[in-house]
DNA sequence: ATAATTAGTGTGAAAACTACACTAAGAGGG
DNA sequence: CCCTCTTAGTGTAGTTTTCACACTAATTAT
């Protein structure tokens, strides 16, 4: 019959450890792509991997992944979006030993990019196509699945598409960055007046020049709540 | 600088424990209750907490989830509907040792509850309404807040609300549930040509007498998706 | 000037949502 | 048996939202 939580005693058994990957994902000449570390060891060798690492016993999810941010992409934790997605713990998942890895996703403008530095070891960094993604280490293609379905979702419900843009961006720009997530074509006149009743985003004093008729600059309205009230945003 | 999953050694680090913990969900009563049991034990002694414990070594999550299921309140995999919630991990929510735990939800018909029993302690078990719950331990005020916010949330979109009845119920004790967890009341006919529309339930040849005109049975649609496509279900 | 290009607005038809009134089928009481 | 009460179930008009598409506006290139 059953241990309970309380009459069980931990110490007695194997723990396993736990780590966090994050999955960052940014748009990047016209194209929606996630971050990805070369791995230089066994296991999976050669492949690429989400930068994460292991949590540490005295900090918590949040805190453990923000530092690996930090640590492997000196992306600070004011310049990304960043929210817990799902816990992979298949006792397979990592041939050397029990991983349970909780994930998260980030979004990050392009404006934020610093060239992305590796760890310790020089580990080759780059961004690549969500839909082409190379050979992926551990579960990293389950992940990867997920959470672009996970932010294709959030999108469409929340005003959260603004993080993968700079601060100021044209409305053009914006509804191009959906078109990118959702991988279908938006109307321009719906897209402006959702965005409007929405009411997320401000106009700044600024344009931007384009081939035609300038286009104004626009901002993220620091009040506006990301999750937007009761109807889906968009489609 | 940053350690990387490749490079850093967890044999050198202490592990976290990790344990999942199940938020129980059913309709008793026309109240939204949760399955809490008591705990014996320091910490917490004599609070309340989610049916829950350590995840062991060759188990995934969800299968640990299950097995405790099973375990402490003899419900089968097929009786419930099981989802992955979110994953607490404050250093401090556990004060004997570090425990990183998995929250899943669970919702149940009454038809499927026998008297949960306790585990080999043989501790008290209770259903309790979610709006007064007695208190609780740990972090589970927050992680049970958490959880009713989702439930509601996936009801508003999906068609999960049926996994809280019996097997056959009338229309109007699934709108009266979606009432109770929604916390608002719902219009009659608006309700059921919504149901109509989304395809999710079929009628039985069956009928349940009730004060009036008796009230046609009807049952979920086992080919039905949970997931109801592009626009929200309810309200 | 004129065409080409991109920004931005307006609008009518269709679909969905909402509130509310209506009919249907049983029970119970005189 | 007839009337009333209760709960089940349907219909619909008015409003709001969505959707497709046409229109005007401001700049660059020729």
């Amino acid at each position: 019959m059953g241990q309970t939580a309380q009459t069980y005693n931990p110490d007695k058994y194997q723990r396993p450890s736990v780590s966090v990957d994050i999955v960052i994902f940014s748009i990047i000449e016209s194209h929606l792509k996630v971050l990805l570390i070369k791995r230089k060891q066994w296991p999976f060798e050669g492949n690429w991997a989400f930068p994460g690492g292991f949590v540490r016993m005295a900090e918590g999810l949040d805190e453990a992944a923000y530092r690996e941010l930090k640590e492997e992409t000196s992306l600070d934790r004011a310049d990304v979006y960043l929210e817990q997605l799902y816990t992979f713990g298949q006792p397979a998942r990592d041939p050397r030993l029990r991983v349970i890895t909780v994930a998260y996703v980030a979004l990050v403008g392009v404006d934020k990019l610093k060239a992305p530095v590796a760890g310790d070891d020089a580990a080759e960094v780059g961004w690549f196509s969500v839909y082409q993604p190379p050979q992926l280490a551990f579960d990293h293609n389950h992940i990867l699945e997920y959470a672009i379905t996970r932010l294709r979702y959030k999108l469409e419900y929340s005003a959260v598409g603004f993080q993968l843009l700079p601060a100021t961006f044209t409305l053009r720009e914006l509804q191009i960055a959906y078109e990118i997530v959702l991988s279908e074509t938006l109307d321009k006149g719906n897209f402006r007046s959702k965005l409007r009743k929405a009411d997320v985003v401000e106009p700044t004093p600024y344009y931007r020049r384009t081939g035609g008729r300038p286009a104004r600059l626009y901002q993220f309205k620091t009040d506006a709540v990301a999750e937007v009230s009761a109807r889906r945003l968009f489609p």
